[in-house]
DNA sequence: GTTGGACTCTCCCACCGTGGGAGAGTCCAC
DNA sequence: GTGGACTCTCCCACGGTGGGAGAGTCCAAC
């Protein structure tokens, strides 16, 4: 095989990369060429390299950061296996988070910025039997159910009365690390063990109502907060969601989630 | 309604936004304090602006850009309504991408890089009966499919004899404006309207076979142009794709493609 | 009144990957 | 030996955000 050198540019066509692409990841240890002139510093290309420069140019394709492509190329096969498994569920989670964004955006396409009837209004004072769990924002949705799923079972097997709603209770802000409850209210269950209690204050709130699936809550928050700014209240922790129509007994579009925010005066 | 101002910090607690953020909306002229102190540069705003901040940081978690935020605050609903019409329709493109992107990352994690057994042979001069379209590289899917739908009628409506496989030829490079053929392997229907010929020349090539969905076809040619390259041959145009199991006959995990990429001694 | 601490200001730089362009130098075929 | 195509390095731009320096401001507590 004769190994007459490319210069940069015809490099740069075979690989279907650009000339200020390779300089770059020449510059960054990247793809190094053979052999770099001392005096002109012309970069010259051997064709064998075009196998790591396609290969940079498919995983760049796929998005993947040039730094992780750097280690990748570096890496023996496992833990390059390794590095491509963690780059595909970064995607996934990325195609996930878009999906959720495009159903907002339909609705806010179709609908137009309002669609939310806020309301103000008093809520009575409530006893809720909770479990709780610590999780990131990301997670909430996982982790409510999840708790869904723990707070069932103790009901049951304490053969607690309750009625539907289920309940959710979230900070105000969302955090690293926020601390999430999920129960039902009812007045028995004093002493059940992995059972908590939490004391709701009755008091002024604002409500909404939103229908359709969870990813599309926070267009309902939206309409929520703007409302109370605007009449000068202030939100109190902890927001409430009352799940009426959930998961189990509707397809997603049809979900009903009743909102709700304490309020207070902001001057108080 | 009392009318206190807020500093910026209090305020970017309200809507969620950092600080640095409104700063950096206010500088663009996208949301502007209502009053800026013209001795110390305080910035001041209006509890009313929690409507417009919250707004920004809606869309602004949709992943719009700032500048097409601000059209479309400034717009009128029913274009306000078309702007984002226009932004779902470009997340929806880019999802589609990232998927067809992930599956190619699944079978790189899951196969790691080799996975193509590419053969250097010889093919037989051919000739091909075609139609042709002009496209960029994202149409080439639906181009194909349409030049499909428009050949076969024609083959039949003349009565031309024809044995699978389907054929498509492309360029080499992918441009933003690229002339593609889809055709079939006939000696007959010279002459006939809308048809076209091309003379395939017999010669050595380097050919491959992908098995999967088209999305994942980039894997295969990366492959195919690394075994070209490290030879030290030079691919030619027009490359060729052999459709030899389609999406009519299998499910798209099934599908089987031969590609085959004419090459010459990179003296000649 | 004064002090201290929390806040705010403006400026510059960084990230990521790519492209554009200036101005100078180099290669090679005619 | 000359022209034209190539290459070099260097700086700046995009998008949106964050970090940090250094100076100034506000307000409550003493």
């Amino acid at each position: 095989m004769r190994d007459e050198l490319l210069t940069i540019g015809p490099f740069a066509r075979l690989c279907r990369l650009s000339v200020k692409q390779l300089r770059h990841y020449d510059e960054m240890g990247l793809l190094a060429p053979v052999r770099v002139d001392a005096g002109s510093g012309y970069r010259y290309y051997a064709p064998e390299q075009t196998r790591d420069a396609l290969t940079i140019a498919l995983l760049r394709e796929m998005d993947l950061p040039l730094a992780v492509i750097a280690q990748a190329l570096a890496a023996e096969p496992e833990s390059r296996a390794q590095i491509l498994r963690a780059e595909r569920d970064r995607l996934a989670e990325r195609i996930s988070g878009d999906q959720a964004r495009l159903e907002m955006l339909e609705r806010l396409a179709e609908g137009g910025l309002p669609g939310y009837e806020v309301t103000m209004g008093r809520e009575p004072e409530r006893r809720l039997a909770v479990v709780r769990a610590v999780c990131t924002p990301a997670e909430i949705g996982a982790k409510v159910e999840e708790c869904v799923g723990r707070l069932l079972p103790v009901l049951g097997r304490a053969g607690i009365a309750w009625e539907p709603p289920l309940w959710a209770l979230y900070p105000l802000d969302l955090e690293e690390r926020m601390e999430i409850a999920v129960g039902v209210q009812t007045p028995h269950g004093a002493g059940t063990p992995g059972l908590r209690f939490e004391a709701l204050p009755g008091g002024p709130v604002a409500e909404t109502m939103h229908i359709g699936p969870y990813s599309q809550l926070l267009l309902a928050y939206n309409a929520l907060f703007a409302a109370i700014h605007e009449r000068g209240l202030r939100p109190r922790a902890p927001v409430r969601e009352a799940y009426l129509v959930g998961p189990a007994e509707a397809p997603r579009e049809e979900l009903m989630t009743r909102l709700i925010i304490p309020v207070q005066e902001s001057m108080a």
